[in-house]
DNA sequence: TTGTACGCGTTATCAA
DNA sequence: TTGATAACGCGTACAA
């Protein structure tokens, strides 16, 4: 672990000169120093101190990421597919900038503000945030902050979120059910907050352009919790019967459910039929293959990383509310009736 | 973001004093300053600067969590729910033990140590290394290192391990399909290092031990990559028809075939049976769910977060190879013949 | 073109 | 029981 002070100690010279080496500002610097700095750095392997760096720059080159944990999903959230496919386009990204990343979960938003501040983070990615209190807490930290996927926070305007198109998206897969000639559709989420409010939005307003009345009953609410998982989807089996197709909040929950329906003997898609939303290798492998929604989420993770890098940068303001496409993915699971 | 020498001036003091409470080096000072400092604490919300402590300590409180990209399974790495369930393990137990997490994804091992240096992390968790050479480029570095799932490492000696029963979970799988009935038997792969090989080995030594032979073209090789897996499950899909059993690597391969069968009228299990590996989401929900082989990731995450914290705490030595166990799931894809 | 000296926030040593 | 002060490694005015 060699310093600069050795390094100018050894090469009798200052530390000024080797970093400014280091640094490249070369300008001020004469071509026969230069050489002599660049070849002795290279054959003791120098490695810059990155405390040290962050103490004298005031900047710590970490990006944070923050996933708010919820209790009733913790477990779900990080076997689900869609996590680490967004840490992977996150964590590519922030690398090639020249960040580093710095993963954080819990669901105290207090407690992820208390890290972020002693790791003087330039920025922060925070995912999974769902209530008001959480955002408005976050406003007396100057740094930057993006959000993935969030809606429904007051005051949204001074953050920048990343998003999709999920009230559409949804509102074109009910679309293409009803088309197919479904006029009994229920609803499968577990709550009714955020992304999953979005989608439920976009399935109702469907059901309404078509002149198809919405009752409490077709919302389907699925208890993500391990333990009541399995009676919860019992019970939904049964409800299912008085409907021809349910549009899920996800292809977990799509697939989730198929399974269940294979168990019980019913038949999809032709007794009945199933829409998901997400696209990701769950639906992608189950047979019959899941018609859904598709998404792009390795770049939703690419882009909310960019966007924060160019707020850090100040190339952009910080407020922007950006909705990635979506897509219909027709494959096997909707069958069209009459 | 107030600082330690602020809060001295405010409250009339010394820096030491005011440190000395901080971390509750109470026996030196006063109740009454003790009282004084910790209201003042709380009121101005205090955060330490972790770069100037670490700068001071030369410790840095942070573990390294190097993903060793390999270029044919970059996406796969990042979709397999194995991933971001590993990461649920292992930042859990890091949190609570009062470290950080910094993650790191690089096919380049200079790189990832170079990383490593330069943050001055207290050790490091290493997953996906397969060649020699990486670990013995690591052999400079002082730091503990923890790898996880690394077999064939010459030297190995030197870390330590946190592996699973691969040889003896594929060993017992292989050993139930024979006592089925079944005699030829394929073995599905994508590579024949490390974990695979162990597996492998252990599936071979199964056939052996019952007087099978086993012959090259049993084993299937699968190719990865997004580009080529199709055409290359097709390819095993026709040389499997002289097989009524295939041992499947891992459960996402097994599913992958499931699905390649169900595409081709190849019904599983009565036209051929299929055996997993690892007790995922994927085969869990896959119908007919997956006979496999579990372990359980989350637990492989949290052991090898807790031993290498155990070492860097110098509470034990640093070569340890556990290998956690396994256990036959038995599900509906594998069936009793004759 | 190169060197000196100081500041960043914290901890640790030693003296008062 | 408390307080000065040095040290950690780096970057950078400013001086030479």
């Amino acid at each position: 672990m060699i310093t600069i002070k050795e390094i100018a100690q050894q090469l009798n010279m200052s530390t000024t000169t080797v970093s400014n080496v280091i640094h490249g500002k070369t300008g001020e610097v004469s071509p026969q120093t230069i050489e002599r700095v660049e070849q002795f750095l290279k054959k003791v392997d120098y490695v810059p101190n990155i405390s040290a760096r962050n103490l004298a720059q005031n900047e710590s080159k970490i990006i944070g990421f923050a996933l708010k944990a919820r209790a009733d999903k913790y477990s779900n959230l990080l076997t689900d597919p869609f996590v680490s496919e967004i840490i992977g386009g996150i964590e590519e990204t922030i690398r090639k900038a020249g960040y580093f990343m710095m993963i954080y979960i819990s669901s105290d938003t207090a407690e992820i503000m208390r890290h972020v501040s002693t790791w003087n983070v330039d920025g922060l990615l925070l995912f999974g945030m769902l209530d008001d209190d959480g955002i408005r807490v976050s406003e007396k930290y100057k740094k930057p902050i993006v959000c993935i996927d969030t809606y429904s926070i007051e005051g949204l305007k001074h953050f920048t979120n990343i998003g999709l198109e999920d009230e559409k998206g949804c509102f074109q897969m009910t679309q293409y059910l009803i088309d197919c000639g479904h006029r009994k559709i229920a609803f499968l989420s577990d709550n009714m907050k955020g992304v999953d409010l979005a989608r439920f939005t976009g399935y109702k307003n469907a059901l309404e352009a078509n002149g198809i009345e919405f009752h409490e009953e077709d919302f389907f609410k699925i208890l993500p919790h391990e333990s009541q998982v399995e009676e919860s989807l019992n019970e939904l089996a049964q409800r299912s019967k008085n409907y021809t197709a349910i549009m899920c909040v996800s292809d977990l929950y799509a697939v989730m459910l198929m399974s269940k329906f294979h168990d019980l003997g019913v038949k999809v898609p032709d007794d009945i039929s199933i829409a998901g939303f997400d696209d990701n290798l769950l639906g992608r492998l189950h047979r019959p293959a899941l018609t859904t929604v598709h998404q792009n989420v390795k770049k939703k993770g690419q882009l909310a990383a960019e966007t924060l890098i160019k707020i850090i940068k100040g190339k952009i303001g910080a407020s922007n509310q950006i909705q990635l496409p979506t897509r219909l993915v027709i494959r096997d699971t909707v069958k069209k009736i009459k």
